[in-house]
Order: structure tokens, then sequence, then C-alpha cells
DNA sequence: AACTAATGCAACCGCCATACA
DNA sequence: TTGTATGGCGGTTGCATTAGT
């Protein structure tokens, strides 16, 4: 049995709002107020709309101090900066923004913020972005890394760096406090040859939504990644720890010719704090942050990608002689 | 000018959390 | 403690408008 609907949905009108009704629920809502109930409020106000559609129609549209109009570069730093915080908590992101509503913002991201931002990433010269190859588009969106716990993750002194079957890794989100395993939640998670994923990736893709990263680092190579992967997990965990996520995207405004992101631990030192964050750069990436086995198909799948789209010349993409890992590709996706 | 594709945005849907009886 | 009603939210849809051919 399904849910009772919140109103009688046939005598219930559907559709864009006259402004007859506009001035008709304004008028109800500053002469007596909501009443505490939406679904109240209709009959009241003498308006045959469900009371959801008089709440959307108010607060979006018709309750004073609204702004409409061009998003202010301030606001979209803004935006960008709490969407790599907190993920699509529009509510939230539209409480530190007066006057715009969280539909607002949604739609604005959906539709003009993140092209802008993949401009900046991608400029005209490097060609159109082309669909990504089925096995990539399996990957899910991956929740936002702070608001994950998950077990087991790396040791205090990041020197593990072993592989779990996904059904042993559980991932519990902070603010609902559910639990869910790694195998529910990322069926396609990028596993090694056995089968078994390492916690150390999960903690990296989660960064934001939508976005991919391929990276290892080929002049620090050991049988088993463990250097770059340490340096990796050291600077996630440093940021995390510093809630200093807004170094994943640019800080500084936009129009500047910031093309990458990547990490750079040029200057890391293992041992001691000294480790340099993720950067925006603008010239190509030499170095890489962590090393991955990647599924076969996958890896052709991103060779194909990058030969399609140029990038081949930009990005120097080369496979190791067994074909398990990527050992030069680095760039974010959509 | 006519047609098609892309874009923008308001509105809807359905799920989840919370309040309350 | 449980069940139900409502509010709130994020994802998605559908339509009007604009741009491109």
């Amino acid at each position: 049995m399904g849910r009772a609907p919140c109103c009688d949905k046939a005598n219930v009108k559907k559709g864009p709002w006259s402004p007859e009704e506009d001035a008709q629920l304004k008028d109800h809502i500053e002469k007596y107020g909501t009443g505490g109930n939406w679904i109240a409020l209709p009959q009241k106000a003498g308006l045959k709309r469900c009371g959801k559609s008089c709440r959307l129609r108010w607060l979006n549209y018709l309750r004073p101090n609204i702004k409409h109009g061009e998003f202010t570069n301030e606001e979209d730093r803004i935006i960008c900066t709490l969407f790599a915080n907190i993920g699509s908590r529009w509510s939230i992101i539209a409480a530190q923004l007066p006057g715009r509503t969280d539909n607002d913002i949604k739609n604005y991201w959906n539709t003009k913020l993140k092209k802008k931002l993949m401009g900046i990433m991608f400029p005209p010269s490097q060609k159109k972005l082309r669909p990504l190859p089925t096995s990539l588009h399996q990957v899910p969106p991956f929740p936002n890394p702070q608001s994950v716990t998950m077990t087991p993750s790396m040791d205090k002194d990041c020197t593990s760096h072993n592989y779990y079957s996904p059904e042993t890794i559980s991932l519990t989100d902070n603010y609902s406090n559910s639990k869910t395993s790694l195998a529910n939640n990322f069926p396609t998670v990028l596993q090694n040859q056995e089968g078994l994923v390492s916690p150390m990736q999960m903690k990296y893709y989660p960064m934001k939504d939508n976005l991919l990263m391929f990276s290892s680092e080929a002049s620090c190579s050991t049988s088993d990644g463990s250097c770059s992967q340490i340096s990796y997990v050291r600077e996630m965990k440093l940021d995390q720890e510093m809630g200093n996520l807004q170094n994943y995207i640019p800080n500084n405004g936009f129009g500047e010719s910031h093309k990458f992101m990547f990490n750079n631990y040029e200057s890391s030192n293992f041992g001691g704090e000294n480790v340099n964050f993720n950067q925006w750069v603008d010239e190509k990436p030499t170095e890489f942050s962590w090393e991955t086995k990647m599924d076969y198909d996958l890896m052709e799948d991103v060779k194909k990608l990058i030969s399609s789209n140029n990038y081949g010349n930009e990005f120097n993409c080369l496979f190791d002689e067994n074909k398990t890992q990527l050992e030069k590709v680095m760039y974010y996706y959509y």
C-alpha cells in the first residue's frame, strides 16, 4: 500500500501560478500568516492548490526580500566553497545567501555555475568534453568526505595500505548516523585484481560529487605504492582536521587562468607536518599523489577518453607493462 | 522563415525527519 | 512506543524561451 497523498489530487490545480493566485496567496499570508499549517492553508485562502504547492510558491517566489537575477562573483564563490564542503545541501547554502532560495541556487548550480567551473578547468582551447565511457558512468556520486567515516580506515600514522573486501568496509554518515557497507553504496568502486579495495582510495574519491580523479606517482613507486599513498592520506587528514576543503576549488575568484588541480607534495615531509595541500595551478602537473591499481577495462576507457579528447599531448598517459596501473593521468572530469 | 536543439527555471514528486496524539 | 500528519528537502520533470542551423 502506497503512502496517502497530502491532498486530493483530482481537485487540485497544478502547473504555473496565475497572477490572481499569487495575489490571493500573498494577501492571505500577509493578513493571517501561514497558521502553521500549509495543508489547511489553500482552503482558507480559497485556492485550489496543494498545500505543498502553496508553501513552495511562497518560499521561492512570493515572500518578501527574495532576490532574483544575476548572481555576483562573491555569491558564486560562496556557493562553490560550500558545495565543496557540504555537497548539495542547498538549503544550508541558501541560508548563507540572503534573499536567495535553495531552488534558485540549485538551478543556478545545475545550469550555469557548474559549467562556469568547467570552463575554468577546461578552457575552450582544450576541446569540448565528451560523454564519459560507460564504465565511468557507472561510478556513483560519492558522499561528502567530511560526512562519512569509513571503517576500517587508515591508522594514525598512515602506514597501513591494506586492501579490503568491499563488504567488510562500512560507511557511517556522520549527519544521519546511518551505516551502510561500501559494497552497497559503491557497487562499482574500483577494485584491484583480487576484487579488493583500499579505504584510501575511497577517502580520495569523495572530494566532489561527479568528479573523478585519476592519478598516480610514477617516480615514487614502490611495489605497493605505499609512498604516494602515505602522502595522499596525510594531506587529506590534515585538510580534514583543519576543516579546510576550500583548497579544492579556486577561492580567488573567477576568470583567472587556473586550469588544474592536483596534489602537489613536492616539498612534503612525510615524517613531519610540512605537507602542501591541493592547489590549483596553471601549469601541467608533473607529480602525482597516489597510486592505485585499476580495473583493466576502466583503464582502457580512461585511455580512450583521453585520446578522444586529444588530452594525450597534454596529459602524459602511460600504462605500466602489466596493465595494472595507470601511471600518469590526472585531471578532473564531470 | 521554419525547424530543431539547447537552455533556464518554476513546479512537482517522493523520501525522510519531526511533531504530536 | 507507535502510527500518522506535516514540513522540509533534494532530485527531477516539463514547458517556455532562446539559440543555432
